[in-house]
DNA sequence: TCTGTTCGTCCGGGACGCTGACAAACTCCG
DNA sequence: CGGAGTTTGTCAGCGTCCCGGACGAACAGA
């Protein structure tokens, strides 16, 4: 009766089959390995039953977080619990070389587990910019060289041998805070990352939103924060040339701020009471609580989490939610991302574990796990 | 082989089921007088075979478009053709007086179609406001007293006798746009509508958008046209307070504008060279263009359909397409409501048939129909 | 040791849909 | 005009999937 482990006749009551085509279950997927026998209940009125758990090492899923300095990747079992990590800074030839990379890393955490790389079923990975689906291709990825050019699952899948899913790595956060993050009980929420950029994932009744050209969150383009018309927010987008990790240093040197070399170092003055980072944080938190009035106007989120590494900053989400009550009567929740600057690679792997389970099974969501089964090994 | 007639074999064909069970679906549809012979196919070769063809007029659904001056009522057969349309102005007293003139005008629809009213499946309404599925109630409807205090779902199926789906009318002009309208091949877009107040439908990947609280599209409240921290926009939202129908003429006053008594008359104006016209209508643009850039970087839309009385005014849609590309490289494709003042209602009919589906077959997206299948009788 | 309970299997059967054979009906062409 | 080729629709038989009920096995408690 323990978690993870279930009876025949268990199975049969919880799925609604009879006992007998339980049974046959049972019998069909110990005999192809996918499940085996863990011991016999003991204690209960009438005769014992066997038990059978999921053999979780038959098979493995691969997460890539795949970033303009770090790749990371993880692999991890059937029920999700990460067996070994590898991290290493992105190639900077970028193109093949990346998918050369990955290659290497994920051989690499399958031998420090012990894994047999076959026994790899698929993978996903997240990486910046727009995946399109037709192609294969990656648009919009600066900080990748030629990662644009290639046709990059197709690539990957030659490489590793398996079929990986290319997605946005801010979709995937969004996907990792609802599998094991803070958005578990929410089918509609958005992720909104701030870092050196800004950018948004979404779910809509369980589902990712993504748009007709996958361009869904993109939330840098929000005509707020400056002239939406003004040519300087062309490019780069309107709201992220005012709040966008250089807009801030800027805003801090504007205020006469003494020299900081990154966001972080202003954060610390704020808590040091430096009056120029206050006010940095206070402008920055006024159009961010701004860009959140502005999602939660079009998609209606039960929460908005805040992520990245200067979105999920405990000073600038306090001072978010002191100034949404002033927009609208009934509150928006926000929360800082519960998984912080693992958000995409746990995504990853749920991600890779739900193509797993599709292919399998048809099942399109993903089962609830306990906390404590997002460990590295 | 004309279009809405199959035979046995074509069925089996397209279906991929054997003719032996495609035969046998047929037989017993006809058997329960869903399908009904057609006629035999002529002039090919091989042995001619006899086509079915469904029977509309077996069962019926339900339109309604509750307004706060107007009610719309629509009858549609299983084709989606209206076969009889009631049109009345909204009971003033509100509540349950509103839902018994839904019933009257439902049964006298079916009256003058000759249409027993028995036969109408089930229904949907589209009203102003947000419907809560749990309570059948809606929240925020301040053109309709007292409707916010009934379980308007549950009276309307007692009085009609059938089931009533509830929804908010801008999801159904969504709707209609999407089945009937400019969005037939579009599963990600949004619906704009502006007219007295303003608000929005989405779909994406062919699915409704709702929000956590239906309140997904309430674009009343995005931050933009004015302060966003002004106690004015609190309750009707910043943007509705600054391109509203009421600010509209407002604003059209405040640049000297001779007395007009609605926005219909400023449009005239504008057509007739009144400069203060121009540059209302101009302002208007301007924001509205900024309303749709912020819709279009968080969802991403293929096109955005703009409607309303106001909203689907060509001098204004060309306004807005003529600034959208001083936003960003990509333009928006941007277009006027295909269905005008009736997408709400054909969304309603849409909806309608769509449950019908539903809970017959499980299927849930609409076929493709020609043109002239949506023309009052 | 007996009773009541639960587990797991055996047997028969129903629902569903498929395959292959075959008769019927039609066009085309010599 | 008649045979060849093609298509339609039916019949018979079969396979798959799952269920229900009966039944023996195994266990706890009195």
């Amino acid at each position: 009766m323990r978690a993870g482990s279930l009876s025949r006749a268990e199975l049969a009551r919880v799925t609604g089959l009879s006992k007998q085509t339980a049974s046959e279950v049972v019998r069909e997927l110990e005999a192809n390995g996918w499940v085996r026998e863990r011991g016999q209940t003991q204690g209960f009125v009438g005769r014992s039953a066997t038990t059978y758990e999921i053999d979780v090492s038959r098979r493995y899923v691969l997460g890539v977080d795949l970033g303009g300095t770090k790749v990371h990747v993880a692999l991890a079992d059937l029920a999700g619990a990460i067996v070994s990590e590898e991290v290493e800074a992105t190639d900077r030839r970028g193109g093949r070389h990346v998918v050369e990379q990955i290659g290497a890393l994920s051989a690499k955490a399958a031998a420090s587990a012990g894994v047999d790389h076959g026994r790899i079923h698929c993978g996903a990975m997240g990486s910046p910019g727009v995946f399109q689906p037709g192609s294969g291709r990656i648009n919009i990825a600066p900080n990748i060289p030629g990662l644009d050019e290639i046709d990059v699952a197709g690539e990957l899948r030659r490489r590793l041998g398996f079929e990986m899913v290319v997605e946005n790595d801010v979709n995937l956060a969004a996907m990792g805070e609802r599998w094991r993050g803070c958005c578990r009980e929410s089918g509609t929420f958005a992720f909104v990352a701030l870092g050196t950029g800004i950018g948004m994932g979404m779910m809509a009744d369980g589902r990712l939103v993504r748009g007709a050209r996958g361009a869904a969150g993109e939330i840098a383009y929000l005509p707020l924060g400056g002239d939406p018309f003004d040519s300087r927010g062309y490019r780069l987008g309107t709201l992220e040339t005012a709040i966008g990790g250089v807009a801030i240093l800027e805003r801090y040197r504007g205020l006469g701020g003494a020299d900081a070399h990154d966001v972080r170092a202003i954060f610390e003055r704020w808590n040091a009471g430096d009056p120029a980072a206050r006010t940095t944080v206070e402008e920055v938190a006024r159009l961010l609580a701004q860009a959140l009035m502005a999602v939660r106007a079009v998609l209606d989120p039960e929460l908005i989490v805040l992520g990245g590494s200067i979105g999920a900053r405990p000073e600038l989400v306090d001072a978010v939610r002191s100034l949404l009550p002033r927009f609208m009567p009934e509150p928006l929740r926000v929360e800082p991302s519960a998984l912080g600057s693992r958000a995409a690679i746990v995504g990853a792997v749920g991600t890779a574990l739900l193509a797993l389970y599709d292919a399998m099974f048809g099942v399109t969501d993903l089962p609830a796990e306990p906390d404590d089964a997002v460990t590295a090994a």
